[in-house]
DNA sequence: ACCTGAACACCGTTCAAGT
DNA sequence: ACCTGAACACCGTTCAAGT
């Protein structure tokens, strides 16, 4: 697959624009992973020299936190008209979606620190569907957080783990010292899907749980 | 606070050894932070030339490895005899503060990608828990992934976020197009040992109402 | 206004050579 | 066996200069 194939090039009319710069970044992380994106390589694929770009963003953190800004757009889209729970289950698959579409997106997002529109609009859709469970403004807060912070460590560990032998770890483990470990099905934890929709589905159940008990509406 | 004072240095005799090594790596995190880590600073520090550390590790990303077995090895230590949900609650709270114990804890331990002692060690402990609570086989490794996600996600927001002016996101925010967010307390966000015990104790309420009913023994 | 050329102060890593 | 000296192929960023 040729650069040009993937879209990590840009013919360019005109100056620089931000989402050039940032399209074609995610585009070299998708090719190469995030430590293969440099403001030289960057720039050559732009068909500029390195300097131009620091006239579009002040530094390479701000480059990735407009890549962060882009990645979690992906997220955004109009919810269904549901009650709180399948609301936020929408909110959470389409978070991870977002994350996981774009290689090292949760490395991206969860290194930059930006409260920039997309952030702010998934948060603000997760909070009026805690806020409708009845819980108080602070716990609405925190279930938000919660969420999050789960959709992010999975997101992570699965684009992190990419290549794990399992049948190595397996063959080596000393059965004796991790008898739990051993007794296990090691392959469920690259079932990335399944852990997510179990650990998804424990946090509705202890928010349900959790939550102010409301007459519904 | 001097170098010297804060341990970042290391009085040696005879060859580098591996943990002398990870110790004052982790020791200038801890000054600097994980993007002031080089092996060049790190040669420096042990009173060495670069190549030196190649040949007590390969490469700096085994470096990494081993000083994210170090970070997990913090929560080791002795189980309280007790039921699943206390011995998972422990873990819990273990893992996360030998993750903000050290600066960087979470990226370092996220980053890597070591299935050893600790690792496994915890991996196992928490299995143990969980298979007391009737789980499945695969539901009970679910569960520890759930865990351990969502801690490793709430540590890597507490140690990134260090310094926002909450003040200013708030002065800023069009509380039109955000309404709830507009509405709800900010700090809240900021108040992180709150926000952990909220999660966690969501996610253990949902463990309980998803385990199978075993009879209690 | 927008970009190029050339440089600065770094990186991780390798390799020959020293003791 | 363990380390040093010197180098290679890179980085992010700056700054003068070009058009």
């Amino acid at each position: 697959m040729s650069i040009r194939e993937s879209g990590a090039t840009a013919a360019r009319k005109g100056p620089l624009r931000q989402d050039t710069v940032v399209d074609t970044a995610l585009a070299l992380v998708n090719l190469g992973g995030l430590e293969s994106l440099t403001m030289r390589r960057l720039s050559d694929t732009l068909g500029t020299q390195p300097p131009a770009l620091y006239r579009v963003f002040p530094d390479k953190d701000a480059l990735l936190d407009a890549m962060a800004d882009a990645v979690l757009a992906g997220a955004l889209g109009p919810l269904p008209e549901a009650d709180w729970e399948t609301r936020v289950h929408v909110l959470a698959d389409r978070l991870r979606s977002a994350l996981l579409r774009q290689r090292d997106g949760a490395r991206i997002v969860g290194g930059a620190y930006t409260t920039r529109q997309p952030t702010l609009a998934i948060a603000d859709s997760l909070l009026s569907a805690m806020g409708e469970a009845g819980f108080t403004e602070k716990a609405a807060m925190w279930a938000v957080t919660t969420v999050f912070s789960f959709i992010l460590g999975e997101a992570l560990e699965q684009q992190g783990r990419t290549d794990v032998d399992l049948e190595h770890v397996k063959a080596t483990l000393p059965a004796q010292e991790y008898p739990h470990l051993a007794r296990h099905p090691l392959p469920a934890l690259l079932d990335f899907d399944a852990r997510f929709a179990f650990g998804l589905q424990t946090i509705m159940a202890g928010l349900r749980a959790a939550r102010a008990h409301r007459p519904p509406a």
